[in-house]
DNA sequence: GTCTATAGCCAGATAGAC
DNA sequence: GTCTATCTGGCTATAGAC
């Protein structure tokens, strides 16, 4: 890695500030009622000058994305580190940690239906290529996790994916937690162990 | 229920054609990408003439989730009907039907977040009658399938029926069939195996 | 690169004739 | 109640001075 001249530092920091603004707001509010407006203010920065940093409103929410998938990296990296673990237990830390990220309401979601959006994610070199790893990585431990029999090998790896993915987006904890009666912990417990289970045990029909 | 006059017969036609459109829209844009005039222009009505029978778009999307849980309501009363049916069979069935109902681009999806949506549905009483309704006839299957052991009792009831509720915005059938390598109808066995099984073995953890 | 000010656009809602 | 035409506000994006 290249050494940064001080000038690319302090560029480097302003943007990473505006990223997380980007994050928390898109985790607050969704894409559709963020306004770059908001943004700006959140950043303390005046709007145009967002505009120099990213060309968009969708790049905002890319460059959120894409940090969002770093982090995911970061967390498989660390599973893949524990040399005593089951593949299972792996793919069980990384969706804990998302539903952990989701209920403390840092997790950036993004409506699966603008258009725009999705075609300049689709445009997005880096976005994909993390997208890709991640999939890959945890592609790895659900054949595993299949063949030492922690996962129904009735449900292509495909499904297995899709259904975990789907943990940092699913509506139920957001339910619970308005309901007011239970603790974030045991919010995590029970959404986790349902869709555990759901897969160990699931059947072609 | 009282007769109605030729006038009310074909206002009634009318409107029932408005929610019949917002529903389809709703359930392919999504209601922020919605417009008024597409509403409009489906319906071959002049967006004026909408608001003559409907105040406003977050009016026509509670219109639209009415109709969808009086549909509901009556496959609840659909499965009630079958003296040899278990709670939980009929809890499944209900399920399914919503499952089918969104891989065939039919079921209306609200975002969670839009909070000026939120305040009009929380203030439409007739949505808020018929949510209770559908929570309450689900509840007391959730109870029997418990008894049955057929859903672990370590489960509150509140988070089976969010658990059940969910399946109607699950993200995983749409990202299958944009796949394109499965049947609609293995997809929803799929989907609906996971849940099944997951409440089935879920424990406190 | 940062700012103020504004252009341009789109969508929800309304006026008023018929 | 239906239409055409218009208003209004808010949002993305940009111009241009410094």
């Amino acid at each position: 890695m290249a050494r940064l001249s001080f000038r690319d530092q302090v560029l480097r920091v302003r943007e990473d500030a505006i990223v997380e603004s980007v994050n928390r707001l898109l985790a607050d509010k969704g894409f559709d009622l963020m306004t770059v407006d908001e943004v700006a203010a959140d950043v303390g920065i005046a709007k145009a000058s967002l505009y120099k940093h990213f060309p968009s409103k969708e790049a905002l929410a890319a460059a959120a994305m894409v940090r969002l998938l770093q982090r995911t990296l970061a967390v498989i990296d660390q599973q893949a580190a524990r040399p005593e673990a089951t593949a299972m237990q792996r793919l069980v830390a990384v969706t804990r940690w998302a539903l952990e990220l989701q209920v403390a309401g840092e997790m950036p979601s993004l409506p699966a239906q603008n258009s725009s959006l999705r075609a300049e994610l689709m445009a997005h070199k880096a976005y994909l290529e993390l997208l890709l790893q991640v999939s890959e990585r945890l592609g790895e431990w659900i054949v595993q996790a299949q063949a030492a029999g922690d996962i129904s090998p009735a449900l292509p790896p495909e499904v297995v994916l899709y259904t975990l993915f789907a943990r940092a987006c699913d509506p139920v904890p957001a339910f619970l937690k308005a309901s007011g009666h239970h603790s974030d912990a045991q919010i995590v417990d029970w959404v986790l162990s349902i869709c555990v289970e759901g897969l160990r045990h699931a059947a072609r029909r």
